[in-house]
DNA sequence: CGATTATCCTGTGCGC
DNA sequence: TGCGCACAGGATAATC
């Protein structure tokens, strides 16, 4: 479940081994791979160098010059992993960008949640993060790594809603899922359940600062991997921030920080796991 | 607004 | 050993 941490690793990847290099030929293959729009429009960033990769929340944003902007969403099993060109393709491959320098870059994807689209409107090529040139992009809430306490602060006031919901709703912060939401919380040592409207300041100042403290730790650690698998980065490796975990998966087990056992609570189909001792 | 449910999909891991 | 099924969950939409 490639969330924040994951999918910057993802970005730093990418940009590492593919920036500069030429598009020569795009291959979708998956029926779903492209669904917001005409998948042949595609092609028109062949022929195009990859100028950067930028990342909003969990979305990548492939700039090619131009105002040609790709959009990739990893969903649940998403996976963008790079190969050699004559590679053996593995299972649900969908889409393979192949460079001129015979170097490839694979979507595969399971579950085929995950998606590939072109920005409808970029305005402009270069300038400007990603939620203000792609509209696609523009109901995300502020990236969870760059976000303020004070606009924290503003898009809890007067919400009852649990504060794990709003961790995970993208036009609150973008980039924050199931596990880091639970993460954040233990660290900023406040239940998942509480309102968030009914926070203190102090209690959205711990919060802020947990935000950065989870993701930056996770991301050091080149995300999370989890029993399924599921994530990879670019060169198929595992990620090492599970080992880190506090409380995500934890139930039964008792709290590396009080001892007492991790609880599980659930509403709706979702659910959170927590500390009784740690957090109130 | 918020709570809830459904949809998309496949691999896994459980119970029987 | 094998079958069936619940479960996993990110984004989005619909309903109450």
């Amino acid at each position: 479940m490639p969330e924040l941490p994951e999918v910057e690793t993802v970005r730093r990847d990418i940009s590492g081994l593919f920036v500069g290099d030429t598009l020569r030929r795009l291959v979708v293959t998956g029926r779903r791979t492209v669904r917001r729009h005409d998948p042949s429009l595609l092609a028109r960033i062949e022929g195009q160098e990859l100028v950067g990769v930028a990342r909003h929340g969990k979305f990548l944003c492939f700039d090619w010059g131009a105002a040609n902007v790709l959009v990739a969403h990893l969903r649940m099993s998403g996976q963008l992993l790079a190969a050699t060109a004559g590679d053996a393709a593995v299972a649900h491959t969908h889409a393979v960008f192949a460079f001129s320098t015979g170097r490839e870059l694979r979507f595969v994807d399971p579950r085929t949640f995950g998606e590939l689209f072109l920005a409808s409107a970029p305005q402009g090529a270069g300038a400007g993060p990603p939620r203000e040139r792609v509209s696609e992009l523009a109901h995300l809430g502020p990236d969870a790594l760059a976000a303020e306490p004070a606009q924290l602060r503003a898009a809890l006031a007067g919400r009852r809603a649990p504060l794990k919901s709003l961790l995970v709703d993208q036009r609150v912060l973008a980039g924050i899922g199931n596990i880091y939401a639970d993460e954040i919380c233990f660290g900023a040592g406040l239940r998942p359940d509480r309102p968030g409207g009914a926070l203190d300041p102090a209690e959205v100042g711990l919060l802020a600062r947990s935000t950065q403290v989870v993701l930056e730790a996770a991301v050091a650690a080149r995300g999370s991997t989890l029993g399924d698998q599921q994530y990879r980065d670019v060169a198929g490796e595992a990620g090492r921030f599970q080992l880190q975990h506090r409380v995500y998966g934890r139930s039964g087990l008792p709290c590396v920080s009080c001892g007492r056992r991790i609880e599980r609570v659930r509403w709706g189909a979702k659910s959170a796991f927590w500390c009784p001792g740690c957090q109130r």
